[in-house]
DNA sequence: AATTATATTCTACAGTTGTAGAATTAATAT
DNA sequence: ATATTAATTCTACAACTGTAGAATATAATT
């Protein structure tokens, strides 16, 4: 199963630390932070869906990522490719460097 | 509002078309084919949304699409970069000349 | 005209998502 | 010890999604 949006935002702040307690998830929010149970339920979520890990230090938890942001990124990558050029990365590509302001150069 | 990922599979289908009547939609879809309501409700959904338009033929319609799928897919992949590689193109791009089997002289 | 194939609208329902209050518990500061 | 801060679990709820049956209406066919 896939990770919505928003847990997606909070995984990319996890993938940024590499570990982190609650309050350094919070941290790593833009104003205006969500609530804290709001973070804890898209935790737990995670975790239920196996992306998210944790080591528990008495009450609290020390959460790692439990995907590589590489190996989640090329999924979706690849999901896009398909979806939207037929599966030709080369398409893609081409459409991309098209649209992007990248020149081929700054690769 | 965003597209969900069955309404994009449809808008895709309808990209492709140009523009259809369901059955051509229909059509569209690899086996097993959803029910008609099924489609149905997407178009309905998409129209809401704003994603698609018709011209109705007596009883049933012609539908197209209302935006360019090359503006849907940059807002895509904006999104993507934006969400996964610090607003960086040139990061996205060595990230995914490195993942994919596609070189540079492909481009 | 009667039958059949199609498209549309309405209704439905379970699963997912965004968001967070209430209650509880543990850690920390006074 | 007591009050405060922080984290977790439970509960909740509305919106969005995936999926489609029932009812209906129209068009095409026999």
């Amino acid at each position: 199963m896939q990770l919505s949006k928003s847990e997606e935002e909070l995984m990319n702040i996890l993938w940024k630390k590499k570990k982190a307690f609650m309050k350094d998830l919070l941290d790593g929010y833009a104003l205006p932070k969500p609530a804290t149970t709001t973070v804890a339920t898209l935790l737990k979520r995670m975790a239920d869906k196996g992306f998210v890990g944790y080591k528990s230090y008495g009450r609290s938890r020390e959460y790692y990522p439990l995907v590589k942001k590489k190996d989640y990124f090329s999924k979706h990558v690849n999901g896009l490719i398909k979806n939207f050029f037929n599966d030709s990365a080369s398409q893609f590509a081409s459409f991309f460097t098209k649209e992007t302001n990248l020149s081929k150069e700054e690769l």
